[in-house]
DNA sequence: ACGTACGGGACCACCCGTTTTT
DNA sequence: AAAAACGGGTGGTCCCGTACGT
């Protein structure tokens, strides 16, 4: 019967979860954490409310997931996974990702900054899991900078008495205020 | 005037109007802006929403004005100040407050990391008038270093040839990427 | 103007917490404490949800009210006051008492049972607070009956080896049961 | 018959049903029946919402189940049943029943009160179905008492011109009545 | 017979802002 | 200038029931 397909549900949960995932992403990015109502995130996947209480405990949950599925993922992706492919030279193939991802950032982008950094601002002090959470990647950013320096310095091109961690942890620090800074500057000038 | 004195309050620019100020900064501080509650501020203030309302037309001039009057006051006073006061090199004054500001950081501070940091990643995307104060309050931080700096290049400690302005940019994006990534770490050693 | 004579909203704080107590009792004393819903009870009484949670810290905190003010005050009247006006003897009085509740009881008292009795099989055991109020509530209903059975042996017509405490818990008791078969039977032959 | 069980399931007459009827009971004897949860009652009993929804038809059915097959059951087994195996005279007997009841009762029941009785002041208003449940339990009840009471009119122990049935009724009445008492109370001195 | 995914409504709590009143 | 009453919308949570799938 007609009416019975338009009724006929598709049975996908992953599917439904990732929806929910990427909505949440996209309404967290924009709106914050605090400022995001699970009514826009529900609106916008198209999914409803049962589903995601379904998949999900409770609006930190899906919270939590976003920052270790989706954010984690992003960041992998644009950071890490570019400095794995190059061949060349370490350190040129770090200042060719970091001039890359600077040309690269959309307005948008600019406007709303690093995703991860907003969480880590909004969330770190309210919620001892989402600082874990938060904190777990920011630690393997760091250190997929750090196995690159030691490469570097294993080909000689960085000099072996510095200490990798902490060049890589202040990279991270330094890109993360550049963002927060262009932020309210309105520039990507800064970048 | 002195005949005015006279009669009115004795003077305080309306004890009422600092004390939400205070309070304002004190919740959004812990909170957030937009996890700010105004009751939350309120019974912190021990003031009532009609006084609240005489004095600031919505909760976000509320927010506008702890950034212009509270958190720009608070960060002058901690870190432009100082710069000042030394009679030395300009630029081992400068090293000397940036020590003094990692060492002399709270543990609570540590977790809270900036107040202006958190309001630009949390409301500069979302209201163009917190956009604007918050840059304006971040634009007199940079004055301060860039001025200092120039200070030093007149005294000869500091390359003539280093743009002072950008340097400045640099220092306060540093500084605040460490704040932030401090955060979620949770421990004073990035600093 | 016509319109502004609409919105004219009267300010009489005690009115309209003693409407929302009287729908919350009707609501409540229907469907339950739990079955009872604050949009009935507010679509009941006409009150906006603000002015019930100013008045109000929670729905608990109107059950309590309800139960100390307007069930409480129902129970004396009906059952005590009665008592204490009729100048005979007082046991003749009690019977009387008894034999006029029993003949006036609604067909819709009958079937929803003695309200007090209700909260107090419901929420008892649920919270705490609830349970004091029905049991200070109840302590005021027996220390009626007992200080009339104490008026009865002073008289002479009660005798004077009866605990009139115990008599008086078992009286009430006896009643509340009846109330309670009642219900089920959904007959008023019990009573 | 002997060839079903062979291969079937040991003639057990469906446990999950009977799993469900228990939790149900404890639940609903907790929280009430409008308080209890369905989720609650599932993850209590390990049993599936699909399960579930396979046995009864809706939340109401699982509660008249309640009632006619568990409440029933354990009421009959505690009152009736011990009056019929007293060889002696029905009139001690039942003095020794409710004696024994009062004494074994333990302190989660006189908080919690009488199941039956429970149900029956919150639900016998508000569902038709729940309420003839709950008075044909209760009536079974009565019959108990009344044969009791008959026997001993018989055995010359009880007067002949007292009406059993009424009696019977009046019993259950103050029995039910002190129950309620006590779980306000919270004492069992009531009883 | 049972397990999982899902639909969608209802509930209480709270929030920001306005208005009346003192 | 400040206090108190009030308006009414939105937030997250939970809940009962259905339907798909095995």
């Amino acid at each position: 019967m007609a009416h019975q397909q338009a009724k006929r549900r598709i049975r996908a949960p992953d599917v439904t979860r990732n929806t929910l995932l990427q909505a949440g992403f996209a309404v967290i990015y924009r709106c914050g954490f605090q400022g995001a109502s699970l009514d826009d995130i529900l609106k916008q996947s198209g999914v409803t409310k049962g589903a995601l209480y379904h998949h999900f405990a409770d609006k930190s949950a899906l919270g939590y997931a976003v920052v270790n599925e989706v954010i984690r993922g992003l960041l992998l992706e644009r950071w890490i996974g570019p400095l794995r492919q190059r061949s060349g030279d370490p350190l040129t193939g770090l200042q060719d990702v970091l001039r890359d991802r600077a040309a690269n950032v959309t307005t948008i982008e600019a406007q709303l900054g690093c995703p991860l950094n907003n969480l880590a601002q909004e969330m770190s002090p309210l919620d001892e899991r989402f600082r874990r959470a938060i904190d777990s990647t920011f630690s393997a950013w760091k250190k997929g900078f750090a196995q690159t320096l030691e490469r570097g310095q294993r080909t000689g091109t960085v000099r072996r008495n510095v200490d990798a961690q902490r060049v890589a942890t202040f990279l991270v620090a330094a890109i993360e205020g550049s963002y927060g800074l262009a932020k309210s500057t309105r520039s990507r000038g800064v970048l």
